[in-house]
RNA sequence: GCUCCCGUGGUCCAGCCUGGAUAAGAUGCGAGCUUGCGGAGCUUGCGACCCGAGUUCAAAUCUCGGCGGGAGCGCCA
């Protein structure tokens, strides 16, 4: 069953038209656009101004002559001219027919498409493991997450990794001040914050005592010479960040397929480049360094090994690019990453196709800084407000309106609080271009009003709503030439765009386009909620046609959440 | 100094890749609709493409130059 996509269909029919004007198919079909969704305006239309070189008239002129000329036949029932544009309207009982037929044949599955066959790895968020995950974590982690499910959904075989930079001074500083500062020797609350407080006491006492950075380079050192003391210690914190973040994770619903340590193989970049060196395809500078010549390429040039043997950064992302490489054999490797990196990334991509490690497709997938408003929040000393914390006071927020409208359970009220709260969080954060840097705001998030997320799972617990006083089973079909009203075409109209919008997102990297698709879809039902009557008193085949259309939109707001990662509740 | 990103109503933001119809939506402010199939909603009014050139039949969109904001510039991650 055609879930309502007729663009093929309607190039066939203009090119018969068309014939002997050296103007085919193939010329016709990217041109046919889908306008903006408007009452005038066609389901489908083309723009004439390419028919004027070759008819040598106007193209007003033209689309009138073509409106006349064109045959409403198929899935076409109207064709007209307005201005330069030929309009073309669908025959809507079909396209009604087979989008909710459609639907509600797929269910969980509309909008998806089948297997590509193509694998692909995206790596987030890599977290230091010295202090816990915070808000731009946050950001990293929606946007890593959701991408995901679009992907998989769009076809891809998808496989989360993460990297836990687990090893370097930022850690020696923690463990530090464990040793020389912290009364308390076990952690009394989330054991990452535990370790993150004492990464920031090493720093209030480093303030007082400079000679502590010495002591630093000394742990650091004594750490890469494998002294089982220190060793000891490091995996002691190490496991505490480690305990934390997991509890995290499983806040935010995120399992990985596979989990990389940079401890573990931190030393293993440094063969790959000294391979390279000796092919010729890297040289070295006057102090011995091993550099990749990237100015051709328009960067600057870029170490890859210190004189001393020792590696940096990048060789270590050369190294785990092989073992992705090794352990996926994927052909598309996405890094979610803050855009602070971009030149890294384009070094970094620029020398995997040089060395020929990976020669598959890289994308960075870079996004912008979250701010919090002044005040609320923020906590004294201006510092980041972490992960757990935003959660923890997005769901109490949440269970107060809960309370305010509803008497009940304590535990079915903590139940819609999460599913309101993270929802709530989850949308207003990916609802922004990636690239952009924004302002969170909590109160507005959870308005409940505006674009949001509660605004759409409102809107889902509203048909579920009706659908629950119906109580029967949903008719099997209906009379679709009843959905002629503009609200109601409109809503059919988008829903038979869902795919096309899943597609663009997946192509796009850009969970945002579902999310601004899951607003307009919202507010055309809840338009067409408001202003039409009530459909359980309708007649009979009326409202089995309603029926069918709010299933319908039920499905999609389900189907659209699910991408962003947002639980779509029955009540709330 | 160089490179990259961003600049759209009072405020926030989509559209830009792939140029086309009256620039979408939210919020704000003004005016309405309520004991509803859940008003956490709906209707309606006001209000915007940083500046300047270029390309084009057509520019928010492409190119160049400014201006403003942010980030980054070999041995931090």
């Amino acid at each position: 069953m055609s879930s309502g996509d007729y663009r093929d269909e309607i190039a066939d029919i203009l090119a018969k038209a068309l014939e002997g004007s050296g103007f085919a198919k193939q010329g016709i079909l990217p041109l046919i656009e889908r306008p903006e969704l408007r009452e005038d305006y066609g389901d489908y239309s083309f723009p004439c101004f390419a028919l004027a070189g070759i008819f040598k008239k106007a193209p007003q002129e033209i689309a009138v002559e073509l409106a006349a000329k064109v045959p409403a036949k198929g899935v076409v029932s109207r064709v007209s001219a307005v201005g330069p544009y030929l309009n073309f309207f669908v025959d809507f009982r079909k396209l009604s027919a087979d989008v909710l037929g459609s639907i509600l044949e797929s269910g969980d599955k509309f909008g998806s498409s089948p297997s590509n066959g193509l694998r692909v790895v995206i790596e987030y968020p890599s977290p230091n493991t010295n202090k816990p995950l915070h808000l731009g974590h946050v950001r990293n982690m929606l946007l890593g997450q959701s991408l995901s499910r679009i992907l998989s959904f769009a076809g891809f075989r998808v496989f989360q990794v993460n990297l836990n930079n687990d090893r370097g001074v930022h850690i020696c500083k923690a463990m530090l001040a464990y040793e020389r500062f912290s009364e308390k020797k076990v952690p009394d609350r989330k054991p990452d914050h535990f370790v993150g407080d004492l990464y920031v006491l090493y720093g209030e006492k480093v303030k007082e005592h400079p000679e502590l950075e010495q002591e630093v380079q000394e742990m650091l050192k004594k750490w890469e010479a494998g002294d089982k003391a220190t060793l000891r210690l490091w995996k002691k914190l190490n496991t505490w960040a480690l305990r934390g973040f997991a509890e995290t994770y499983k806040t935010f619903g995120i399992k990985f397929d596979r989990v990389y340590n940079e401890s573990e193989h931190y030393q293993d970049g440094r063969q790959i480049v000294l391979d390279a060196f000796k092919k010729g395809i890297l040289k070295k500078d006057e102090t011995g360094n091993i550099v990749a010549g990237l100015k051709e390429f328009g960067l600057p040039d870029k170490i890859l090994l210190r004189a001393d043997g020792t590696s940096i950064y990048i060789t270590q992302d050369i190294n785990l690019a092989r073992l992705k490489y090794a352990d996926f054999k994927m052909d598309k490797s996405i890094y979610v990453v803050g855009s602070e990196q971009a030149l890294h990334f384009r070094q970094l991509f620029k020398v995997l196709e040089m060395l020929k490690v990976y020669t598959g497709g890289l994308f960075h997938l870079a996004h912008g800084m979250v701010y919090l408003p002044e005040g609320r929040m923020k906590s004294r000393e201006g510092r980041v407000v972490d992960a757990d914390d935003l959660v923890a006071e997005m769901v109490g927020v949440a269970e107060g309106e809960v309370k305010k409208r509803h008497k009940l359970s304590e535990a079915e009220v903590k139940k819609r609080a999460v599913q309101i709260g993270l929802g709530a969080v989850r949308f207003f954060i990916l609802k922004y271009d990636p690239l952009r840097d924004f302002t969170f705001h909590p109160e507005e998030s959870i308005s409940f009003e505006g674009e949001t997320g509660p605004y759409i799972q409102y809107a889902h617990a509203r048909i579920c709503s009706v659908l629950a006083k119906y109580g029967k089973k949903l008719p099997s079909s209906a009379d679709f030439s009843l959905l002629k009203s503009w609200p109601e075409r409109r809503i059919v109209m988008l829903l038979s765009r869902f795919p096309e919008t899943v597609e663009a997102a997946a192509s796009g990297y850009k969970p945002l386009a579902v999310a601004r698709y899951l607003l307009e879809l919202s507010q055309a039902f809840n338009h067409f909620y408001d202003t039409s009557g009530k459909i359980l008193e309708e007649g009979a085949s009326q409202k089995a046609a309603h029926l069918l259309l709010i299933a319908g939109v039920r499905q999609v707001l389900r189907n659209g959440l699910a991408l962003l990662v947002i639980d779509a509740p029955e009540r709330m």
